[in-house]
DNA sequence: CCAGACAGTCGAAGCGCTTCGACAGGGACC
DNA sequence: GGTCCCTGTCGAAGCGCTTCGACTGTCTGG
């Protein structure tokens, strides 16, 4: 293990020299600067990751509490987590995975021992008992999602209730008058997930605008969940000829029984999704979507907290605006 | 932020008894032991990460290495990636999450910074470039996946030889005679990624022996690749009467397909998927397979590794059996 | 009754790095 | 020609922890 003593004897420098060179943090000369580093690459040296940590009370290190739970769409967490890690990469942080498991805790101790600079949790809830936490313990840290009271708190989400209301008015203008939604599992909703409210709020005071006539249904999800839920609403409302679905899981169970009723889409019936854009265009029918922006959630997130980091930037909400993309699921409401 | 002296000074001990306390290396009178954690409680002292990795050369964490690919099914990764976290917390490890972004260079930095104690890399390929680094290096290493030489490497994966080899053997008891196989996209192969050719290769020679005629064709999957790819092999072998999927994108689009096609599954043709058990049970036929034990793998990976950084095991490859449950799907080959 | 073992505690020396203050030398300016 | 400032470099003091050797009693066995 090569240390910055030995770069410096062999540069012939004083161990500092060598380490404002790496940091560049005092103006150093150019011909000491070529000197340093070539005896960096010669011996193939890497600053201790805990020595800096110790020395400069900053790890470079940023946590991400993901969620243990299976009720939500997993490829969007990892889409979310993987662009996280490959942004905080650009700008010199390594990621530290925490799962849900440790609970609350994980905050305590994470803030406590100095482990990492600053944290990004994901999934938050209305009213999530790690946020009393994080404030108390002034860890800088960003949300992906929206909590109930968001004072002194930074967070990124989707303007989810934009989502609804774009979905609705796309299918207003395409003249449907009777709408559904599929939403997301009946858990989802108890438990006050933001997102889901959001969405559920911007798509009824839309319809409630545009005088649509809409019904919500929260589903499981899979085949079973889903073929009962289509039911009841057909029964309900059978002139429905609209639908909005916020379940990925639904999404494919939806298109087969419409297809097994001979509803054909788009002519009999539209789809609008609110799902990863992957999932819409794999779908039996390419959907007419709201993708969910997972990496440009991740991203923001990072430079959030990254310029909360650099004393920089002050606590903010970024909503990000929703993007609807017209494919084959939804056209004119059909004529009766 | 408390320190250990200040615990020390609280408790009426010196620094090195409260490290002993903290660390179990030396007996602690019990008297002594109570005091010193009732003043860690009361002072809500957290051991500084940095200072002890830097004193100890021990970080106590786990670097997780995830390749960035898209052609591969995320939820598994994530489920194994979320199994390892907590794995690792339960034997005092955090998890560092590297993306394949960085490629092999992240294998350097880590091992040169002592970042991490070990790392997991995931998805090896046959012939994965990081293998040389890693071997040279001589980080305590554990792969999920296996690569062609794994010499000096522990390796956990599932034994997918014999997973091919079950499924086939469970289609031929049915009375099947023309198997086809929907396999992973194209790049897969092209990539030599282990887990595909092992899969086949067990498909093959089980089939050779039970002589059972077997079509394999890479799928991109999605509907439109599957249809193509269905359509094919129906072309070529009109009496397929049972299909193997391992590809997860083409089981949802195959069972439409033989759905429209007024197949009836299981009556007409068996499907034995290879898939992760969320999948083959939310399919809209509840599907007989082989499931992705991720979990599983994410927890003897973690296992193999700690068991290494205490000096404990040695280099083994740990190939977990796979086992077939049997679900709606498959049924006796149709008398003709 | 003493040698030896052992439990329990302490002091001090680092681990490898950052960073502050100091200082030498060279212009620029009046 | 002296003063001031700026650039480039160095030395030394920690950062908070682990760990080794040393020390003090207490107990055991011969």
């Amino acid at each position: 293990m090569v240390t910055l003593a030995e770069v410096a004897q062999h540069a012939g420098v004083s161990a500092s020299t060598v380490s404002y060179v790496l940091s560049g943090k005092r103006s150093i000369s150019a011909t000491t600067r070529q000197r340093v580093e070539r005896s960096i690459r010669e011996l193939g040296y890497h600053p201790n990751a805990g020595a800096r940590a110790l020395a400069s009370s900053r790890s470079n290190i940023i946590a991400l509490m993901v969620p243990l739970r299976t009720d939500m769409y997993v490829p969007v967490m990892m889409e979310i987590a993987i662009a996280v890690a490959t942004t905080a990469r650009t700008h010199g942080y390594d990621v530290l995975l925490l799962t849900g498991e440790e609970g609350p805790d994980a905050v305590r101790r994470v803030a406590g021992s100095g482990l990492a600079d600053g944290m990004i949790l994901m999934d938050v809830e209305l009213d999530d008992e790690r946020l009393p936490l994080l404030r108390e313990s002034s860890q800088p840290a960003v949300l992906i999602g929206l909590p109930a009271d968001t004072t002194g708190l930074t967070c990124v989400d989707l303007d989810f209730k934009a989502t609804g209301a774009l979905c609705v008015e796309h299918l207003a203008g395409l003249g449907h008058r009777d709408v559904a939604v599929i939403g997301e599992a009946p858990a989802v909703y108890e438990r006050h997930t933001g997102f889901a409210e959001r969405t559920l709020d911007g798509l009824r005071s839309r319809a409630r605008e545009l005088r649509l006539r809409l019904l919500h249904r929260p589903c499981e999800g899979g085949y079973d969940a889903t073929a009962v839920t289509v039911a009841r609403i057909l029964d309900e409302r059978p002139d429905t000829t609209g639908f909005v679905v916020q379940n990925e899981a639904a999404v494919e169970p939806l298109l087969a029984l419409l297809r097994q009723q001979g509803r054909a889409v788009p002519e009999d019936v539209s789809v609008v999704a609110v799902c990863p854009e992957q999932v819409a265009v794999q779908a039996s029918v390419r959907l007419t979507s709201v993708s969910l922006p997972a990496q440009e959630m991740g991203r923001h997130a990072v430079e959030q907290l990254v310029a909360k980091l650099d004393g920089r930037g002050g606590d903010e909400v970024v909503l990000l605006p929703p993007e609807l993309t017209v494919r084959a699921s939804s056209g004119p409401a059909p004529v009766r």
